[in-house]
DNA sequence: CTGAAAGCGCTAACAA
DNA sequence: TTGTTAGCGCTTTCAG
């Protein structure tokens, strides 16, 4: 059997109450009795409850994360620093791990309710599940609208998609493709989709299927099918790359006749793949944002300031344009 | 407040043993009464609160993951993979980011035991950390050894050092070094140097310092220091995409100069990078074997099998050798 | 400064 | 087939 308080009271020949006050450092304890109490702690290699402790405390210091899946290098950079600011101010991280499917999703949110999450932070491509309605639960949203009472914490998508495109027209680009990834179903994509279809003529959009393993092959496709391209914003890193590999197995020189930008601009990206240019999100921002912002909403049940965060992003210009 | 059990029962005007009852599909219910509960739980739009039942049950349902960032490719695939099958088999993940320091392991870890977590699976990097020796907590140790009675999945670490620098001698490299990592302090990367060490003679291993601004100056300055290189064998694909970066700005032909493998093989490298040479560790298989083993302690407080479980790796020949 | 007692929301004997 | 009761391990009034 696991060795509960009453075991350490016992021990130390105090009441329960007595070891609560030391563990919490709560009203006032002569020092002997602290002294014999945490020696008896030591002694007897104890470990307080919690889940006992949050069931009377109505709360568990749990948060869920929902993002589509963690081995993205932008989900996974994100991740990380949404759980390492979490734990500096001595929160958990749940990690779920959606796949953009709904059905996870609200299988997914409905589990976190059931296990008192304190907030949930959702980087969701799924509107529409009603456990987000949950009474009160605070949550935040990144770079995605999910409803009126949800805040959004995310880049300004638009702001990148314009960077990139301008680069592109700058650097002599005149037949400029845009490519979308399969995950982007909703809204964030869309914005740096509207910033390439507002500053160029004749724009043309491509969304990949679903299934990564086509993603080349669907590039090949969109290249042979229209060879006058000669510039490529992609709607992320991954994207990126693979039009890099498919131009070289083309043959198709890269800057010199096709350039290429990115979108993400992760640790992972920059380190793999330096050549790209890509437009930099500010990730350590946004989980910083997002958690301070669901803080807020746990501790005052309500979200000060916007209603929606949008940082800036950065271009950052290396060999592939 | 939020609606709970008793909630329920009254408004079905049973009592709450009933609700509980149709709740687990325990016991025998009549049609009429269950029909009654569950309507009253879709009316009051009731969640059965799970600290509850985790008090009661002693069993959260939660394993924790230790590992140094999810950020990094290997870690991040291990992670997702790891999640999924636990969320099929009802288990819920708690993620903790380590960076590989000792202090944050030991306080993620005793955090998780004071959570009641059934199970923990570390990637550490760091031996002796006591609270793994924590009383019959079942723990899986990915590729390092933890201590006697902490199982150990991995995949064959020597194997893939071996079949890395094979390759390269059979490419007619005849002046292979070899880096390793900055985070590999311990064992995994050590079968994988060993390997090389026992393969080449006059062997050179070079370990990264820990900064990761300086992998690629110090890259440089091995170059520099040993122009007669023509073979790397780098410990992960970050350190090989970074030798390829260095190589390329020294005007070094890859691979007619220089010939560089990598290790890990992720999606996130074969995406990014996919002319990378590399070892591609099972990753799928080394989420499977830990989780399924893990599951066996918990529920047999004992695992079965063997104590080390090495799975095969492979050799992804491109465009780098 | 310390202790006794009630209860957080749920489940599982044991009765009925 | 259903209800009564005790209790999971902790914290917190309220007395002393």
């Amino acid at each position: 059997m696991k060795v509960k308080l009453e075991d350490v009271a016992k021990a130390a020949g105090v009441s329960p109450t007595t070891v609560s006050r030391v563990l919490n450092n709560r009203g006032y304890i002569s020092d002997r009795t602290r002294a014999k109490v945490e020696e008896a702690i030591k002694e007897l290699n104890y470990y307080p409850n919690d889940v006992a402790r949050s069931l009377f405390k109505k709360r568990t210091n749990f948060i869920g994360l929902i993002l589509p899946t963690v081995s993205n290098p932008f989900f996974g950079q994100l991740a990380l620093y949404i759980e390492n600011l979490c734990s500096t101010l001595g929160y958990k991280v749940i990690l779920c791990n959606s796949s953009g499917q709904i059905e996870k999703e609200k299988s997914y949110s409905t589990m976190l309710i059931r296990h008192q999450v304190d907030g949930m932070i959702v980087c969701s491509y799924n509107r529409g599940i009603d456990t987000y309605m949950y009474p009160k639960l605070p949550i935040v949203a990144i770079d995605h609208y999910l409803s009126p009472t949800i805040p959004v914490v995310g880049s300004d998508n638009y702001a990148g998609g314009k960077l990139a495109i301008q680069h592109l027209i700058e650097q002599g680009c005149k037949s400029i493709i845009h490519i979308n990834g399969p995950l982007e179903i909703e809204t964030p994509a869309q914005l740096r989709r509207k910033a390439y279809e507002d500053l160029v003529e004749n724009s043309v959009t491509y969304e990949l299927p679903f299934e990564d393993e086509d993603t080349i092959v669907s590039i090949r496709k969109i290249l042979k099918e229209r060879p006058e391209t000669d510039g490529i914003f992609a709607s992320d890193d991954i994207i990126a790359a693979a039009c890099l590999q498919v131009a070289r197995e083309m043959n198709i020189h890269v800057p010199g006749q096709l350039k290429v930008v990115g979108y993400d601009g992760t640790e992972t990206t920059m380190s793999l793949l330096p050549q790209l240019t890509t437009i930099k999100q500010p990730i350590e921002d946004i989980a910083k944002t997002s958690v301070l912002k669901l803080m807020d909403m746990i501790d005052n049940s309500e979200f000060s300031g916007p209603y929606e965060t949008s940082l800036p992003v950065q271009l950052l210009i290396n060999e592939t344009t």
